[in-house]
Parts: structure tokens; sequence; C-alpha cells
DNA sequence: AGCACGCCGACT
DNA sequence: GTCGGCGTGCTC
């Protein structure tokens, strides 16, 4: 027999859940093609791909009806050991394709196929013709240039930014007559000497050490509260990996990468530091990307994509307020850069340091089972003082734009006291929940609500209606308040746009600022928008982006409103968001000077939550609520993954759910059957309809999965996609799944 | 996702 | 008589 050619499996940006078979090109003669980059035919167009495998074709294919791939782009793998095999998890565990995961992973340039570009810098210096000739030329930039280049013989680019201004010119005009050349040279760290750091409490000593004693993959919980440090410890652990020759990896959420993080970074370890974020030119990304890949670069800060960074050298991974939602990726791949982090730790047996005031349950969970190590840092360094929360209840309060007049007053005197107010609106885009205005009533689904797992149902039909995302039950609105009578229901929610007019009209004597996603687009437009409103007295209107970050030196009152939606959402998440909030919020207020305040308007003065918090602060909450989900049966007891379809007709995308659920309760029964269990644990709900579809005319449904074991649950979606992929129904809708959903509305 | 093929409406 | 609407089918 014949000896089968061999074919290279190949991992293509397509959303087709399988690789694509081709013959290698012809005259390959390069090592093994596994992480190389390769062109191919595809249809009628041209792809670049990665070599995923190599093998034996599928039996029962004609080789002779493969494609060859056009060209291998890669003499040696672009992606090797950790980072592939972390991409093949991250694909496995999405359960994307590994072509997109791959296209999510790379950065612009490379994904095209282009070659790795040259991490060198450029340094010029004098031929012999030029030598010869300086002493003769006139007084000028290309005299100062040839002066400079006399005497130091070669100087780097970034050295000749420093020495002499506007030397591109001149330096052109030299080569241009064969007095000087632009040679490559081997980039060299150019950052000032380290600065020392303030010498560190026991506390944050104690924290170090156990970082440094670290044997290898281990995962530290740094939990400390605000102001107590931790970027210092962070700090000096980098500052430690950096002596033993490694490269460190910190990912921050996408509002805590600003100058001044950076220049706190690049002042303190002596390095260059290298940032990563959405705004960075596509070249760039590459040069960074390829200056990590080949060991040449040592620090990056970057924000979620940046846990893509080949790690030549790894020696610690730091992610920095890991409780950040911004860590999950909500469209495209749907991968969470924290989790995704510990993988590639793992693998790559280097300690991940995940540091928050304000732990996620789920790292939380983690500390206390033994996963990870507790580190905690309970003193505030300096002398600020814990500002004062006061709770204002405004059942049955003329509310102006969401506003009570007591907290209007409030804000006045403050402004008439020379300071500033923040009122913080606690969430935009919460699905509306149905709340008395008198008494403080939720409307909840009478088919889920338990006593455990209570189920706020949310507003539908501009308030006509009531509607349960989970279990998809609607009622008409009542019109009256079934607890008290009252006629002041009303769907909660003024946005930050009618809060700011609000105030405006209110305080004509004051600037009033929104900040927002929608007024801070542009990069730096925060600062900017800062800067401009400086210290003097006024007020300021926001939403997440203002909860932490940027000093406020005058910023004496803060208010937190519409917290209710935050205490009633229907998302299982929400009251943990929210907890978060009011705590990162609170920091936020008060100086070491002067005492902030912060008031919390709710009509829920007495809630749980609220008592819990104020009294036994964030880890007495985070005590209760991991209860409530254990005994609910939500993460992080429980695993899930949402499947969302959408489409211009509900009943499609409705239909293509029903499917999807018949296939996966298939799979489930049958795994169910095989391990000799009499009932699968995985539980699906839905299809429900999903609030706020995403255009006009679109609508979206939703398939809840749960499951207590992941396994369950990744091994139903694996035995059911191919089916619900291959479904006629699917070609009708668009469709996405999300394993480890951030929210479920 | 692209990209083409394929059959039905308003235009140079 | 054509240009072009987006339904559906396929990509090793």
């Amino acid at each position: 027999m014949l000896p089968s050619p061999t074919v290279w499996r190949i991992a293509l940006p397509v959303p087709l859940p399988r690789l694509f078979d081709y013959l290698p090109p012809a005259g390959d003669a390069g090592g093994d093609p596994v992480g190389a980059r390769v062109r191919v035919p595809f249809g009628r167009r041209e792809l670049v791909g990665l070599v995923a495998e190599t093998g034996a074709p599928e039996p029962g294919t004609d080789p002779a009806a493969l494609k060859q791939v056009l060209a291998r782009l890669d003499p040696e793998p672009l992606l090797h050991g950790e980072l592939l095999e972390s991409l093949r998890w991250l694909a496995r565990y999405t359960h994307a394709p590994l072509g997109e995961v791959l296209a999510t992973a790379l950065p612009g340039p490379l994904r095209h196929g282009e070659p790795l570009p040259d991490t060198h810098a450029w340094a010029w210096r004098l031929t012999e013709a030029g030598a010869t000739a300086r002493p003769g030329l006139r007084a000028g930039k290309p005299r100062r240039l040839s002066d400079l280049l006399d005497e130091h013989g070669e100087l780097d680019e970034d050295r000749l930014d420093d020495l002499l201004e506007d030397w591109r010119s001149a330096a052109r005009a030299l080569a241009k007559r064969g007095h000087a050349e632009r040679v490559a040279v081997p980039a060299v760290a150019h950052a000032p000497a380290p600065q020392p750091g303030p010498p560190l409490n026991d506390e944050q000593q104690a924290a170090v050490d156990s970082i440094l004693a670290a044997p290898g993959f281990t995962g530290l919980l740094l939990d400390g509260v605000t102001g107590s440090g931790k970027t210092e410890v962070y700090l000096r652990a980098i500052a430690d990996c950096l002596a033993r020759g490694k490269q460190a990896l910190v990912l921050v959420p996408e509002i805590g990468l600003t100058p001044q993080t950076l220049a706190r970074f690049r002042a303190r370890l002596g390095v260059p530091v290298h940032a990563l974020h959405s705004g960075l030119a596509d070249g760039e990304r590459a040069r960074t990307w390829a200056a990590f890949a080949r060991g040449e670069a040592r620090v990056a800060v970057g924000t979620r994509s940046a846990v893509f960074l080949p790690l030549a050298e790894p020696g610690l991974i730091v992610i920095d307020e890991e409780h950040d939602g911004s860590f999950k990726q909500l469209d495209g791949i749907r991968y969470h850069a924290r989790d995704f982090a510990l993988v590639r730790a793992k693998a790559l047996d280097v300690p991940v340091l995940l540091g928050s005031a304000t732990p996620s349950l789920e790292s939380l969970r983690n500390a206390q089972a033994g996963r990870y190590g507790h580190l905690r840092l309970l003193r505030r360094a300096g002398q600020a003082q814990p500002p004062r929360v006061r709770v204002l209840d405004v059942r049955k309060r003329p509310l102006q734009a969401g506003l009570s007049p007591e907290l209007l007053e409030r804000i006045h005197a403050e402004l008439r006291a020379g300071g500033q107010a923040l009122v913080f609106k606690n969430r935009r885009g919460y699905a509306p929940v149905l709340l008395c205005h008198d008494c403080g009533w939720t409307a909840h689904c009478p088919r889920c609500s338990t006593p455990l797992k209570p189920t706020p149902m949310t507003v539908h039909a501009g308030g006509r209606r009531l509607q349960c995302h989970h279990c998809g039950t609607r009622r008409p609105a009542p019109d009256a308040c079934p607890d008290c009578g009252g006629l002041a229901l009303q769907s909660q929610g003024a946005g930050t746009e009618r809060i700011e007019e609000s105030l405006a009209a209110r305080f004509s004597d004051f600037p009033v600022l929104r900040i927002d996603r929608g007024t801070t687009q542009k990069r730096d437009a925060l600062e900017k928008l800062l800067a401009e409103f400086g210290t003097a007295p006024g007020v300021l209107v926001g939403t997440q982006m203002l909860a932490k970050g940027h000093d406020l030196a005058n910023l004496t009152l803060v208010a937190v409103v519409g917290i209710d939606e935050g205490l009633f959402s229907a998302d299982f998440r929400a009251r943990e968001k929210l907890a978060q909030l009011l705590i990162q919020v609170a920091g936020r207020a008060g100086r070491a000077e002067k005492p902030g305040e912060v008031v919390l308007q709710t009509h829920h003065p007495e809630h749980e939550l609220l008592i819990t918090l104020l009294s036994g602060g964030y880890h007495a909450f985070a005590e209760v609520e991991l209860a409530q989900r254990e005994a609910a049966g939500f993460p992080p007891f429980a695993h899930m993954a949402l499947i969302r379809a959408e489409a211009q007709q509900v009943e499609l995308a409705n239909a293509f759910l029903a499917m999807a659920r018949r296939e996966l309760q298939q799979a489930a029964a049958q795994r169910a059957r095989h391990d000799g269990i009499e009932r699968s644990a995985l539980e699906i709900n839905g299809p429900v309809p999903a609030p706020m579809p995403r255009r006009a005319g679109y609508l979206r449904a939703q398939l809840i999965l749960s499951a207590p074991q992941r396994r369950e649950l990744h091994a139903a979606l694996d035995a059911a996609l191919p089916a619900i992929y291959a479904a006629p129904e699917a070609r009708k809708v668009r469709w996405s799944l999300d394993v480890d959903p951030a929210d479920l509305y």
C-alpha cells in the first residue's frame, strides 16, 4: 500500500467549526508546519490561516480533490508551545472555531499574513565621507548633527530625539550626500534609572513575600481595601520578576490604563513598559507582539486583549481590578481575559496575582476553597478618612429626573461651600423593573420566584407589560401597587443625560459636566474634560467610568442614584456589581484633609444588601451573596452558557432556539444514559425573549443553560453543536454562544 | 463571514 | 431590454 500523503489541517478565520485539509505547498522543505501561517485558496478567495495539525487525509476523501497551500508564510512557526496550546484550549472552551480564536488573538498585520515586524531600533552614524566633510560644514542643523554623531559614534533615534530637535530633515540631507547612514541596532532599554518605592508596611511586605515565594503556578488573590497600596505590591513583584530576567504581563480594566498608571510603572521599573490598548495602531501592536515573542520586551500593561501576548520568558501575570467586567469580551469570541490569564499562567507555570478591593465572587470562592492564596491588605496608606455614608429614603418624595429635593439641596450646600459633587448613575441600559414609589414594591415572577431566588419581572411595551426573562411568563402591568394600593408605579431609569439637564437647569451658576461613553469617545477625552473641570465648585454626572482612577482633589460629595435597579435587577450578577460599585464609588469621596460624604438614594433604605454592606463591608456582603448563589444554583456554584439568536421575525429566532434546545436535551439525555444516571443535571431555560435588540427591527431571544459541573455543560454543547450549526433553522438567524456570560440579559 | 448564483422589479 | 434586490448554498 502506498503511504497516504500528508495533509495540512488549517484553521481559517471563518465561522465554521472545523479545520480545512490542504495539500502541502509544492517543494516545501521546511520543518514541522504546525503553528505556521499559510496562504490558501478558499472558495473563490484567498485566506491566511494557521496550520493546526498535519496528518493523513480523512478516510474516504480523495486527496486529489484537495486544494494545495499556495504559500507557507512562516519558515518557523509563528505560534508554538504554550500560546498555541492555550489558544486551542480557548477554542474548545468557548466552542468557537480555532480560526476565529486566532483571528481575535493576533494583531491585524499578523492576521493578514504580514511578516513578523522588525523590532530593532534604528541608529545613525557618519560615513567616512561624512567624517571627512564634517569640519567643512557651515553652522546649522546638519553640522550640529554631524558633530553629535562624530562625538558619540552612533546614536539611536530615541537619543537623537532628546539631543536635537527636528534632526530628521538634517539626517536626510546628510544621507543624500552619502555623509550619514541609518543602521539597525538591537533595541536597548532606554528608561530612566528606576526610582525607589516607598517603604512597604508589614501587610504589603507579607504579600510581596508570598508572591516571591511562589514556586511556579500559583493563584494569589490580593484582596486589599481602596488605598491599601496594591499597586506597590505589583511593582515589587514585577521588579523581582525583572531581576530574574523574566517578563511580566499586567492586565488592567479598560478605564484603568491611564497615562498616570503608565507613568508610575515606567518611573519605577527602569525598563520600557509597553502599553497595549484598543487605541494602538496596528503596526505598533504587531511590533509589541514581536518584541514579546522574541523575549526582547519585559513589561506589558494592557487591557483585555493583551492577554494574548506571547511570552518567551514568562515570570508573572498581574490582573488589576480582577472583578472588572471589561475583562469579558461581549461579542465575537466571548472570552474572559482573567480566566484565560489563569489558564496561561498554569501552562506557563508562573504565579498570577489577582488584585481588587472588591474581588469577584468567583475569585473569593477560589480563595476560600484553597485554590488561590488569599493575601489581605486591610490598612489604608496615608491618613485618608473613610467617607461617611448616608442612606436617603426617597419613597413618596417628588423626584426630578430621579433626584430627590433633599439630594438637590445637599448638592447645593456642597457647591456653596466650595466643594464638588459627583452624581453617579448606577448603570445605563438595565432592563427596567417596575417599582412602587410609595412603598418600594417590585414585580416578581409568580412562577420563578422562591424565597431564595426572587426573580423580578422587567417592564416592556412602554410600561404596559411585565415579562420574566427566566421562564418567559408575561402579564399585564398592574395599575395600582398590589401591596399598598398606591398608584405611583413607575419603571426605573432616568439616564445620565436627563440628570445632567435637570442639574444644569437647577444649578445654572455652576458647571455641570456629564462623563460617560457618549462624551468620552475620543482618546484622552476624559483627561481633558476633567482638567477643564478643575477643582472649582461644580457637579459631575457619570456612570461606571467615574467609579475609580482619576484623582478629583476637591470631590467631597458623592451621590449614587438608581441603585434600586441593581438591588432588584433580574440579573443574578447585578447585586455583586452594585456592591462593588458602591465600595469603589465611596473610595472616590474625600481626601486626607477633607472627609467626604456618600449619599445613597433609594426606595429601600432597609434593604438587606445595603445594611450588610454598610455594617460589615464588602466581605460581609460577599459571604451572604455566596450563600445565596449556592442555594439558588448560580455561578460560581453552577456553570452557565447562553445561546442567543437574533432575527427580524421572533418566530425564526424561537424556532432556532427550540431546535437547539431539542438537540441539547437529546445530547444531555444520551450522556446521562451512557453514564448510567437517571437524569441529566443540565438545565435549559427558554427560549425567552432578550431585551434591547441591538438594531432596530431585529428581535433577540435566548436559551439559558446551566449545570452544576462544567463538564456536563461542555459535553452537551460538544455533542449538540454540530447539529445546531448544520440545521436549516440556523441559516435564518444570527446566533451566538456565550460560555460564562457576564449577564443573562 | 464572504462570495456567487439565481430569479423578479424600476430604469439608462 | 439591462442593473440590482437579497434568498440560499458552499467553502478543504
